[in-house]
DNA sequence: TTAGTTCTTCAAGTATACTTGAAGGCAAGA
DNA sequence: TCTTGCCTTCAAGTATACTTGAAGAACTAA
């Protein structure tokens, strides 16, 4: 009989397909809280692997390491959240996921509009609305 | 009379609303090639403008630097591009919108089912299908 | 018990897309 | 001419999302 208690940093890495480092990271921005053995190493149980597979999900779906944290916080660290907790979660994340599909296809159809003639006319563009954005990106890359 | 032989990099900022940061940082990396006054001074005409307009609102699109500057290499550096020059380029570009468009609305629709269900199983679930990864992303943040 | 694998932390590196700051040169109006 | 403001380059910093490497401790099977 082996590991009882929880799957090791390295069980869960080959189940998910993330990599050890990027667990370690996730556990560091606090998006996992994984338990530690009496010697000092991780041990993860099936709410810690879910709550991974969400993080994972999310990323796919576009959003950032805070979105995600934010998100979960409603989620119990202590127990394994209930259906309805991440039905929620789900809720939420859909409708912006909806918001940005729909901003991201406005774009789309501009663009023929606008780049397609050649003009490229900031004044008169409807392209260069700064409601047009994807969200106030900072420094560092876009999507993708 | 002023600035008759183009714009400085300061009124190409006001005009675009972009950073002379930035502007510099796209010529650095081969999107833009102003010309060059006397004393060394970046002066630019109209069909810089134009690229730096296409350059904002591919960003705007989730392109890459790199995919922006790939899309831009037909277009010559030396003369004003043609209508059908950026024409062919929008198409492009709105080909691979579409195709980033339906794969969001792919994840999205699978949001509820998996992740509103709680169970999130990852052997059974669809969202765990490498297919439906918006591209490979290496290490750096991912979209928005 | 011993060997080999896996675990630990922590610091530093990587890629993207820029910004900021330093030190100095150019331009334009009074 | 002078002064103010904009221009130049270059190096280093920032944020995100990680990875890599070093040095050492723990776990596991023989």
């Amino acid at each position: 009989m082996k590991n009882r208690q929880g799957l090791t940093i390295g069980q869960v890495a080959k189940r998910t397909g993330l990599a050890t480092s990027a667990i370690r990271y996730y556990e560091d921005e606090g998006l996992v809280l994984p338990f530690r053995n009496t010697a000092g190493q991780r041990r993860f149980d099936s709410a810690d692997i879910r709550r991974l597979s969400f993080v994972m999900l999310s990323q796919k779906l576009g959003f950032t390491i805070s979105e995600i944290r934010e998100a979960m916080k409603p989620l119990p660290m202590d127990r394994a959240p209930s259906k309805a907790d991440w039905t929620r979660i789900s809720k939420t994340f859909g409708e912006v996921m909806d918001q940005r599909i729909s901003q991201m296809q406005n774009l789309r159809n501009k663009l023929d509009g606008c780049i397609g003639c050649g003009c490229l006319s900031l004044k008169t563009c409807h392209l260069y609305n700064p409601d047009d954005t994807l969200g106030e990106n900072g420094p560092g890359p876009g999507l993708i």
